[in-house]
Order: structure tokens, then C-alpha cells, then sequence
RNA sequence: GGCGGGGUAGCCAAGUGGUAAGGCACGGCUCUGCAAAAGCUGCAUUCGUCGGUUCGAUUCCGACCCUCGCCUCCA
């Protein structure tokens, strides 16, 4: 078996393989975050989404090389660094902090190398000089150096892989009209921004003048600087596939001449509540923003898996309380598991560990990975209540699941610690029921839950749970 | 206007040319002093509409309706 994915280059569900010849080394890349606010659970789907990639290539076998960038220097930064009288590093720096906790909050595994666009800048003039040098790059009477789609597309080049363009169709939308800048074509793009006051202290010297980066030319610096100037794959959302993939593909194999990225896998959006997220409808969530509301990282984290990473999600606050649900019926059957396991380890052996592997390498179909995980769910319940389950069967259930959620990530929950004031009123309860106090007994139960308490009783006795 | 996704139960969401996974919600049952929690269990003669191909279509084809996204710095 192998792992498949829909490639958006060839718009079809490939096999992968990895160009290390030993078929062990993966290069994944991943176009982070702009640090100009906190990321939004849009942006979260997408890095989710990453990060599942990532997990299921491990669990194929594969070592993966993980590379996400941080860009960190941009048009809505600079604007938002001169409108709060801030400096730049300080600015970027309070947003990437944020994001690596919210992502770390997610349960998602660290990225290998986290390369910052400013601490890139000569790779990024050195990429450009090389772009100038073969004739696909020039500088406008502006100042500002600019990649020409023309020059590039008569050597031969493809401009257009990731989807069908036709340039000529294309609306000259208002954003093209309120582009003041020097362009023979609208289609080319910005390598080099040429240096304008309103860019304050945020400037860098160049063979073209003081100036700043462009926007896409960051990520095919950092990325040919990390994993090679070919390397397996490159991730981002759907929205990204134009111009910035496209752009950075030919800023690639324009400046190598080789072909810059084996797979390319684009995230699709989400809506929430049915409707695009916008901060006028009210809709618009930063991780933050649930976790206020009572939700946790993980409980959003299994929202966010829930559908197919290429169909539009739609994010509901009913979705995230089922979550939580669901994530409390698995947990629930891990306890007992546990339990009975009596902490022994154990070969997986499970049919889990089948079906979820089916689900995965069939384009990461997510969904019916988890139909396996809660049909397993329901059979491991049914056996545990029949007594069916030996102490070793209960180990190797466990050691299957542990497989199972190495691609998940939704982890172990810890019991929450119960105050010693908490058990006293729990202990009184049953000291009430077992002198038939049932009205004591309840003011008691009822006391625990006003105090964030709920008491389960089981048949091992009175259980607490933070509630 | 160009290009590309979608429309499957109350909600979320898989899937297949052969008669609809899974989750949440809801109902029933077990347990319980009663609850809660937990567990078990039930829950779409039907897959946007209309035609066509077929022994058979939700799945293929065509038309239409609705909806969403991208079309130059948005995940």
C-alpha cells in the first residue's frame, strides 16, 4: 500500500514517492503565517491540514523535513508597524510568538526549520540577481526590480501549472487599476520594491537601490535554501495557488531551470456557519477567541479534521460542541482501555490500525479514518462490557490506537487533579446515600457541580470529573 | 466574462454502476434511590431538479436551478 495525493499540478490523485533515491527523505514545505495579527481559524484549517500531511508521511515510513516560513515583512506589516509607532521586529515578533503557542495549542508538531523572511535577504538578492542575470527580471524606471512573464515564457517556461490562465481573459480587476507601479505587463510581479517613505525604518540595501523584498520571493529563497532546488512538497490554502505558487514556481525554475516542486497540495477554505468568515458578520475567530469561549486547542483541532482537506468546511459552533463529545466518547474508552491494560505494552494488533491506513493513504479521506476509529470505539466498548477483553487484547488495542493517533494528534488527556476539599464533599455524598440522606446526598452532588464538578457514579464507586 | 469546487438525514460529513460509512443531536433500553455520566440500540426506500444511457444510477451523460471560491500581495 501506498500513500496517494491529489497533486494540483497534474489535478489528479498520484501515488507519491519521494525523489530521495533511498525513498526515505521527504521535503515538505509549508507557506506560513504573515505576522501581522493572530491567525484566524481559516489560517488554522490550512496549518492543520499541514500538519496531518506531515503526520500521515511519518507514518508511512518517510523522515520528513518540515519547513514552514514566517513572513515577516509585508505591506500590512509595515502599514501596521508606522501606524502603532512600533519597530518591526518588535511587532512580528509578538504575532510569531502567538502563532507558535495557538499552534502548538493544536496539537501540531513543530515544524523542523521556521526561516524568517529578514533573516533572509541575501539569499533573497541573490536569487533575484540570478533571475536578472537570465534575462526574466528587470528594474523599472521605479527602481523596483520586476519578474516578466513574457521573457520567462519565451525560454520555454510554463507559466500557468497550477491552473488554467488566460491572461488575456482576466479582469483588469481594481487592484491592478490602483497599482502604481512601473510594470511592462500587468502580470509581472514585484522581486524588489523600491524604497518609498512610507516604508519608514523597514529598508534593506540591494544592487537595486534601498528597498524591500516582494512578496513572493521569500518562500522560493527559503525553500530552495532549506530543502534543495527540487524538493517533494509544497503546501498552502487553495487561494494561494495564484499568483503566489504560480509566481514562486517561476521565480524558481527560472532562476534553476529545474523543476522546483514534485507535489504541490492546497488546503480549500472554510466558512463558518455557512457563511465567509468576515469581522463585519461577526463570524471571524482567532483561536483565541474559541479558547475564551470555553474551547480548547484540541477540541478544535478535531473540528478542523473532520472533513476532507480539498472540500470547503463549514464551521459551526454545534460542530465544536460535538467535538467535544466526540473526543470525550474516544477518550472514555482509552480510560478503560488503559485500565485494563494495566499499563503493559503491546504489539498492535488491531483492525484499527487497517482500516485507518486504508482511509489515510487514499488522499488523507480523514473521514473515513475516523469511521474506523469509532467503529473500533464501539467494538472495544461492546467487548470491555462483555468481559471479552483479555489484559493483553486491552494492550495491543492500545498500542494500535497509539499508531492511529501519531496521525491525529489528539493525545492523552490527563485526569485533572481533585482538590482534597472536592473529594471530602464527594465522600460526604456517599456517606449520605449510604445512610439513605437522598436529600443530602443530592445538595451535595449539586454543590460539586456548582463548584465546576460533575460526580460520576460507576460501578468501582463515586468518579469526579472537572466539568 | 474566464477558471474551478459543492449540493447526501435536524446539523456535520464519507462513499459506490447493484441498492446509502461515521460523528453530533434525537428516541428506546441497561445501569441508578433519583439523576448524571457511561454503555448498548434505533434513526435517509433515499443522495438539488428534470431528462438520457443501463437489467439496475445517488454514482455515468446532458440540461437546468442553487451555492461557494479564485481571477495580482487573501490560508
Amino acid at each position: 500500500m501506498a500513500l496517494k495525493l491529489f497533486n494540483t499540478l497534474s489535478r489528479s490523485v498520484r501515488e507519491f514517492t519521494p525523489l530521495d533515491p533511498a525513498g526515505k527523505k521527504v521535503g515538505l514545505y509549508c507557506c506560513g503565517p504573515t505576522v501581522y495579527d493572530y491567525a484566524h481559524i481559516g489560517n488554522w484549517r490550512t496549518f492543520v491540514f499541514a500538519d496531518l500531511v506531515r503526520r500521515a508521511l511519518e507514518f508511512s515510513g518517510y523522515e520528513v523535513q518540515h519547513v514552514m516560513n514566517i513572513t515577516d515583512v509585508e505591506d500590512k506589516i509595515i502599514k501596521r508597524v508606522r501606524e502603532q509607532k512600533t519597530t518591526l521586529p518588535e511587532f512580528t515578533g509578538k504575532f510569531e510568538a502567538a502563532f507558535l503557542d495557538d499552534l502548538k495549542a493544536l496539537g501540531c508538531r513543530e515544524p523542523h526549520q521556521k526561516p524568517r523572511a529578514t533573516a533572509h535577504i541575501a539569499e533573497i538578492i541573490a536569487l533575484i540577481e540570478k533571475l536578472v542575470a537570465r534575462g526574466v527580471a528587470y528594474q523599472a524606471a521605479d527602481g523596483s526590480v520586476y519578474f516578466s512573464i513574457e521573457k520567462y515564457r519565451g525560454c520555454g517556461c510554463c507559466y500557468g501549472q497550477l491552473l488554467k490562465l488566460n491572461l488575456d481573459e482576466m479582469r483588469a480587476g481594481e487592484r491592478v487599476a490602483s497599482d502604481e507601479y512601473e510594470k511592462e505587463s500587468v502580470a509581472d510581479f514585484a522581486l524588489w520594491k523600491a524604497y518609498g517613505s512610507e516604508d519608514g525604518e523597514v529598508a534593506w540595501d540591494s544592487p537595486w537601490g534601498k528597498g524591500r523584498p516582494g512578496w513572493h520571493i521569500e518562500c522560493s529563497a527559503m525553500s530552495i535554501k532549506a530543502l534543495g532546488e527540487t524538493f517533494d512538497l509544497h503546501l498552502g490554502g487553495e487561494d494561494l495557488k495564484f499568483p503566489h505558487h504560480e509566481d514562486e514556481i517561476a521565480q524558481s525554475e527560472g532562476a534553476t531551470g529545474k523543476p522546483f516542486v514534485k507535489f504541490w497540495l492546497h488546503g480549500a477554505h472554510l466558512l463558518v456557519e455557512g457563511k465567509k468568515m468576515s469581522k463585519s458578520l461577526g463570524n471571524f475567530f482567532t483561536l483565541r477567541d474559541l479558547q475564551a469561549k470555553g474551547f480548547t486547542g484540541r477540541e478544535v483541532r478535531f473540528l478542523l479534521l473532520s472533513s476532507h482537506y480539498r472540500e470547503t468546511f463549514n464551521f459551526t459552533f454545534d460542530g465544536l460542541a460535538g467535538a467535544r463529545t466526540s473526543l470525550a466518547r474516544i477518550d472514555e474508552c482509552l480510560a478503560k482501555l488503559r485500565e485494563l491494560s494495566g499499563g503493559g505494552g503491546g504489539d498492535a494488533n488491531s483492525g484499527l490500525l487497517g482500516a485507518f491506513q486504508t482511509a489515510l493513504e487514499e488522499d488523507l479521506n480523514i473521514s473515513a479514518a475516523w469511521a474506523a476509529v469509532f467503529e473500533w470505539v464501539r467494538e472495544t466498548n461492546k467487548r470491555i462490557a462483555e468481559n471479552s477483553l483479555s489484559r493483553p487484547d486491552a494492550a495491543a488495542a492500545l498500542a494500535g490506537w497509539e499508531k492511529v493517533d501519531s496521525v491525529l494528534g489528539i493525545g492523552v488527556v490527563t485526569e485533572a487533579e481533585v482538590p482534597a476539599e472536592i473529594s471530602a464533599l464527594a465522600e460526604a455524598r456517599t456517606t449520605a446515600k449510604k445512610a439513605k440522606d437522598f436529600k443530602r446526598a443530592d445538595a451535595l452532588r449539586d454543590d460539586l457541580k456548582s463548584q465546576g464538578w460533575l460526580i460520576e457514579d460507576t460501578a468501582k464507586g463515586p468518579k469526579l470529573k472537572k466539568h
